[in-house]
DNA sequence: AGCACGCCGACT
DNA sequence: GTCGGCGTGCTC
């Protein structure tokens, strides 16, 4: 039977080849420069020794047109080839092992179309870096380097810059020899070279290619190192070899040690107990009396945790047995929303149903807002399911870590994966289970670079892919999930409090008003009289800064004038440890001021708000509190998130004040207390979301009073008590927030009722901007009008207009925005728009940006 | 994106 | 003659 065969013969791009057939040809996915060639596949020869090992998701080194040494990775194999080119052959297989699979790959490509990202840049995102070597090219001295005759021939307008370089190479790069004799020679990579002789990159490679072609400089391809799973070196002793071996005391000593382990000893532990040196110990190595093996170290993400690996039990109430028993008989088709208010024990039934999945063999995926959730979730399922069989995944992760990760994930060898956003591109066997806890946080998509997805919608896809289900959780879900989980019924309700603890009393407080009767501070009096009562009673208490758009900023008490960024239309923040002023967009620093620009009044104050001014003001009313202050300067510290939480939640401090952050996730029985500063900002961004947002935070916040068996009291400070974010939050009430809030969508046509589309042009260059967005406006609206069809009835452009956030970083900054009526055909219109207009040339230093069901529009 | 190829004008 | 400018077109 041959008809096998002849199958695989009429379908060259088959993935899978017949066992016994090998392939001769390898597609291959090339890392490329060229932008209308990124997303194209390339037939390879494979060269005859690769035939055996070649496998789909193996990168590898080609040469394509004049380039040599360029990665890719293998996306496909087959044993005939139709086409008229003449192929060339793989150069080489970097890594034997797979890093995925063909299945894994067709997400990749869903992934690239529908985000408008070429493919190589959506692999980049999904695979973890440093897994697979770069290469690096390196400048050395060429045969011809001392060549007066043929220095002589390099043109005059270059000359200078080719001497320049020359001296440089002369003093500190290796000789040809040296290359060639194959010791470890000293190169310089172009762009060192560029940077240091003061010349643009493609100058220097221009020069370069130049001199090269003289044979003044040779150029060699390097392969950054592999980054492999860590091993350590364990020494054996072989018992046969030991009769006839004359051994010297040293050598005694060293047998004696290993004499009663036949698992051996690691060779450090062995130089450290004998005071030895490795060349004595390598010496009995020669002789065949012991053997030394690298052995793989178990890297073990979890050690953090390994001491709390005492199980847990608990039963879950008639409402969580409910929820886990419609997922568990339920079908894949679409998600449920595991809605139930803060505190009624979600992560119990995630545990359930992540217990129900791991009887059956299969594999589940949890995704957290961000890393600091990471370890309060993934304590309590390590409590409950042991440190073995959970992988952390966040980008504090080393390499090797995620290294060992991935595979063992590939292999099945790990059947439960807690993450953030990136931990969707994990390559799970068997996924039966997507669970994602407190759906509605932004941080599930990426704002930048490109592919800017979210990770829900992944999930969803990869559950569509994989017949997964998805379960999204959440006391305060975003609208869109909420509407459809309404309409295809699939919302599990939690309504109780968890051990029936009661809902926080929420105050709220007219700042107007404190300051109309002559009370100054951050701090209301109300807030103070409680945060008095809490630190009389032993109990903790939590003071939320929403900081977004409202920075402790320097202004002129004469003139008004607001200091601003000299690079950002926004203002600067005041650092009062540093003295200085910065922009939190650019990371602009500079002294603080002395005087004022406008009127050269030397009366500046601060105004705004900061956490350090409000722990400054705490501090001063109550001195002998211990205060704890959790931003963005104090989270540039690694592990800083955990620490704080963890001194937090050991009852190590009274009072904890910090930003959105502590907002979530943050689960203290001893806190009883939590108050909201300058509530406002939270609500009132010229943004659809505002509204949505505010009131999750208002409510998530409000959650963490109260936890245990003591009521918690809440109190919001805001200068709009009337704004319908406070009325309803004031009242945890999310029902009627919803009503009131999509309402407002469906008027406005913004989601669920459409599909956002966000095209943003940056150019230091203002006209250039406003140039190119017209134009490319002008372009999408008569593809629009072109198309068949009512089209153009289903899509509305708003705009272009300038940002909200007009520039930063020096940049202006323009959108476009578009709602989408129309379902996939509009996306289609859109994305093919985009890839179009991103095949040409774009102006230079000028960024055309596609931000696909953008969430923030400032 | 590089890089070769090729067709022109300005030099040793 | 030869070198190098830059416009075009190709890369498995």
């Amino acid at each position: 039977m041959n008809l096998p065969l002849w199958e695989t013969v009429l379908q060259p791009t088959a993935q899978d080849t017949m066992p016994g057939v090998l392939p001769r040809y390898a597609e291959v996915l090339v890392n490329m420069t060229a932008k209308s060639l990124q997303s194209q596949v390339f037939t390879y020869q494979v060269p005859e020794e690769f035939r055996e090992v070649a496998q789909v998701g193996q990168p590898v080194l080609v040469s394509f047109g004049a380039q040599q040494d360029l990665t890719g990775f293998i996306v496909g194999l087959s044993t005939d080839y139709t086409g008229h080119y003449k192929l060339k052959e793989l150069s080489d297989i970097l890594d034997e092992t797979p890093l995925f699979d063909a299945e894994y790959y067709d997400f990749i490509q869903w992934v690239a179309d529908y985000y408008a990202t070429p493919l190589p840049q959506v692999l980049a995102c999904a695979l973890p870096a440093n897994l697979v070597q770069r290469p690096k090219k390196l400048v050395y001295q060429g045969p011809n380097f001392k060549e007066p005759l043929v220095v002589a021939r390099i043109p005059n307008e270059v000359a200078r810059k080719a001497l320049q370089l020359i001296d440089f190479l002369y003093k500190n790069a290796a000789t040809y020899e040296e290359l060639c004799s194959g010791k470890s020679a000293k190169g310089y990579s172009p762009k060192y070279l560029a940077g240091h002789l003061r010349m643009p990159v493609k100058a220097m490679n221009q020069l370069l290619a130049r001199l090269r072609k003289l044979d003044i400089v040779v150029v060699e391809t390097e392969l950054s190192a592999k980054t492999r799973a860590k091993t350590v070196k364990r020494v054996t002793l072989n018992e046969e070899k030991l009769e006839n071996a004359a051994l010297s005391t040293r050598q005694q000593e060293i047998v004696t040690q290993l004499k009663d382990r036949p698992e051996g000893l690691p060779l450090k532990e062995l130089l450290d107990v004998l005071g030895t040196t490795p060349p004595t110990v390598k010496k009995l190595e020669a002789a065949g009396v012991i053997t030394i093996t690298d052995v793989a170290e178990h890297r073990d993400p979890l050690a953090l945790f390994q001491k709390l690996a005492a199980r847990t039990h608990f039963t879950l109430s008639q409402y969580q047995q409910k929820a886990m028993d419609t997922v568990v008989n339920g079908d894949s088709e679409q998600p449920y929303l595991l809605y139930g208010i803060t505190g009624s024990g979600k992560t119990e039934v995630y545990m359930s149903m992540t217990r129900h999945a791991l009887e059956r063999g299969k594999a589940v995926l949890m995704m957290v807002p961000e890393i600091a959730l990471t370890s309060q979730i993934a304590r309590r399922f390590i409590n409950h399911f042991g440190s073995e069989n959970i992988a952390l995944w966040h980008s504090n992760l080393s390499d090797g870590e995620k290294a060992d990760t991935w595979q063992k994930l590939r292999n099945g060898e790990l059947k439960i994966l807690i993450g953030a956003r990136s931990a969707i591109w994990a390559p799970m066997k068997d996924l039966e289970l997507i669970l994602i806890d407190e759906e509605h946080e932004g941080s599930f998509k990426q704002d930048s670079p490109a592919p800017r997805y979210n990770a829900k919608t992944l999930a969803l896809e990869l559950a569509r892919r994989t017949g997964a289900k998805v379960v999204l959780g959440s006391a305060t879900p975003e609208i869109s999930t909420f509407y459809q989980a309404q309409r295809d019924q699939r919302i599990l309700h939690l309504p109780e409090r968890f051990g029936n603890s009661q809902l926080a009393d929420v105050r709220v407080v007219d700042m107007k008003q404190e300051r109309g009767q002559g009370h100054q501070g951050q701090l209301s009096r109300s807030l103070i009289e409680e945060l008095k009562i809490n630190l009389e009673a032993g109990e903790q208490s939590i003071i939320l800064l929403n900081r977004r758009g409202f920075y402790t900023t320097i202004q002129c008490t004469v003139c008004d004038h607001v200091f601003q960024c000299p690079n950002c239309d926004v203002a600067v923040t005041f650092h009062r440890t540093r003295n200085q002023v910065c922009c939190h967009y650019c990371g602009y620093e500079s002294e603080r001021p002395a005087y004022c620009p406008v009127c050269a009044s030397m009366e500046l104050s601060h105004s705004g708000v900061g956490t350090q001014r409000i722990e400054d003001e705490v501090i001063k009313k109550f001195p002998e509190a211990r205060v704890l202050r959790l931003d963005s300067d104090v989270l540039q510290r690694k592990n800083a998130y955990v620490e704080i939480f963890e001194t937090f939640a050991a009852g190590e401090a009274d009072i904890l004040i910090g930003t959105q952050i502590v907002a979530k996730g943050l689960d203290v029985a001893n806190v009883t207390l939590v108050g909201v500063v300058s509530a406002d900002s939270a609500f009132c961004l010229p943004d659809y979301k505002s509204a949505e947002r505010g009131f999750q935070l208002l409510t998530q916040v409000a959650g963490r009073a109260g936890r245990g068996q003591k009521p918690g009291r809440v109190i919001i400070q805001s200068v709009q008590t009337q704004h319908m974010v406070l009325t309803h939050s004031k009242n945890q009430d999310y029902p009627n927030f919803y009503t009131e809030e999509i309402v407002q969508r469906e008027l406005c046509g913004f989601p669920p009722y459409s599909q956002i589309f966000r095209f943003i042009v940056s150019c230091e260059n203002e006209k250039k901007a406003q140039q190119f967005i017209q134009a490319a406006t002008l372009h999408l609206r008569e593809q629009i009008q072109a198309a068949d069809g009512e089209l153009g009835k289903h899509m509305t452009l708003m705009g272009p207009a300038p940002c909200v956030l007009p520039r930063i970083q020096n940049k202006f900054r323009l959108h476009l925005l578009v709602k989408n009526f129309a379902g996939e055909a509009g996306h289609q219109l859109i994305t093919q728009f985009y890839r179009k207009a991103m095949e040409n040339r774009l102006p230079e230093d000028l960024n055309f940006i596609l931000d696909i069901d953008a969430q923030s529009l400032l």
